[in-house]
DNA sequence: TCAAATCCGTAACCAAAGTTACAAAAAGTT
DNA sequence: AACTTTTTGTAACTTTGGTTACGGATTTGA
């Protein structure tokens, strides 16, 4: 844990939950106890396997990580896509659990820290401020993981595909504030997430772009008749 | 907020996971600090609404609450089933969300308690060691729901009916560590459970026990051939 | 700039699961 | 015990979506 690894941390700080509200200095403080690692990964990379000894929760410093569950058929689908500032494993971290509940996979290159379960929930030895905010952010991004774990099983429990890329354009349509948009994802990383096959993706989007609900080419999609959208996500056809 | 609730509080607090590692006197002092309330509901009474204003943490003092998402459509899917200690809505209290995610329905006649979400974030004055556990304890609960969540997702994420059947009952063979045990659900809500139509969920509950890899009668299960339900829960028919 | 790799739409075919309806069995009530 | 209600299995029929295979478009990289 070099001078240069802190100040990578460091350069981060801003963009990460974990160091939400901490000064220069109790974040100084905080590193040192930490006893974090730093490792780079190429694309494609397993960074951790589920399964495998869990040693500690993970940051992403720089790049994108996945986080996808497998089952040996192959079937894969895509929890997550985490980028610079984001956590993944800390549900782990604080239920005892020794092995990584999910495989995660470098998406880009890019570098990870790892900080150890027990440095994060040990009191560390002097009482710094910095780590009762440590906690308290800890709470606030467990929190929102269960909340983002919600609304993936939202999507999981419609039952057609329709509704499902109906929800998923809503969703986009709400976070963007615009009727054309570009999707984060190709189509295969779409049917990924949506946990359908990619040549049915394919065959519904064109099926709604023929009735003019929507229309699309390759990542931008524009909603035509969002009425039309909002009655097939609930399963109205 | 009487002494006979503050009593009814301490007859569950060893069944909490919110209060543990409290001896009495930590408990006492904690009490007062929360600011509760406590209600009791009817079997099917709505306790708390989708979308209503969130008031605050929940906790079942006594009877079973359910978890539950609904569409318009009517369309319902059970998220959890919680029993006496177990708490709800603690995912809303520390992302400053102000509307419930799900609703929640007394499945029994039930006793709950409200615990505003600013008592249990904001330090109390006197700087209470209790407080610090009840935020470790958070941390554990949080930790352990959201790795619930991934679990139901694990569920909804398996293509095949008989996929879903084969990890359900595989996983209360480990739970119970027998090969014969009874369902806590009927076959409506195993349904509702596993996300698919009550009439599929029995036609391929008995092509599975007509090909010998299980045998069942109403609510009891036992497993006949371990590998080929193991088989099946990857997908292999 | 050309070749290779990747991405995407398309179509035919087939398997899986939803829908509806009904009857038998079990549980609960009077 | 007789009746009602709820739970479950069953079957016919329909719809949805997965599989496989292919070709054109786009991007990448040498």
């Amino acid at each position: 844990m070099e001078t240069k690894h802190i100040e990578k941390v460091q350069s981060i700080a801003k963009d990460c939950m974990l160091f939400k509200d901490m000064n220069g200095e109790e974040l100084s403080a905080l590193l040192t106890c930490l006893d974090f690692k730093i490792r780079s990964f190429s694309r494609n990379d397993i960074i951790n396997m589920a399964g495998d000894f869990f040693e500690g929760i993970g940051v992403v410093i720089d790049g994108q990580v996945a986080v996808v569950k497998e089952n040996i058929v192959g079937e894969r689908i895509i929890f997550d896509i985490l980028g610079r500032g984001e956590l993944f494993g800390e549900m782990a971290a604080f239920t005892g659990v020794r092995k990584w509940p999910a495989t995660i996979i470098a998406n880009t290159e890019c570098t990870v820290m790892h900080v150890p379960a027990d440095k994060l929930v040990g009191q560390c030895s002097q009482t710094c401020t910095a780590h009762t905010k440590l906690i308290m952010n800890m709470l606030g991004i467990l929190s929102r993981k269960a909340l983002t774990l919600n609304r993936q099983l939202e999507y999981l429990s419609i039952k057609s595909i329709r509704g499902r890329i109906a929800s998923f354009l809503l969703e986009q349509y709400k976070k963007s504030g615009k009727t054309t948009f570009m999707l984060a994802m190709n189509r295969n990383e779409l049917a990924d997430f949506l946990n359908v096959a990619r040549p049915s993706l394919s065959r519904e989007m064109c099926r709604m772009r023929d009735e003019g609900m929507i229309d699309f080419h390759r990542s931008s999609v524009r909603i035509r008749d969002m009425e039309a959208l909002k009655a097939a996500a609930q399963g109205m056809h």
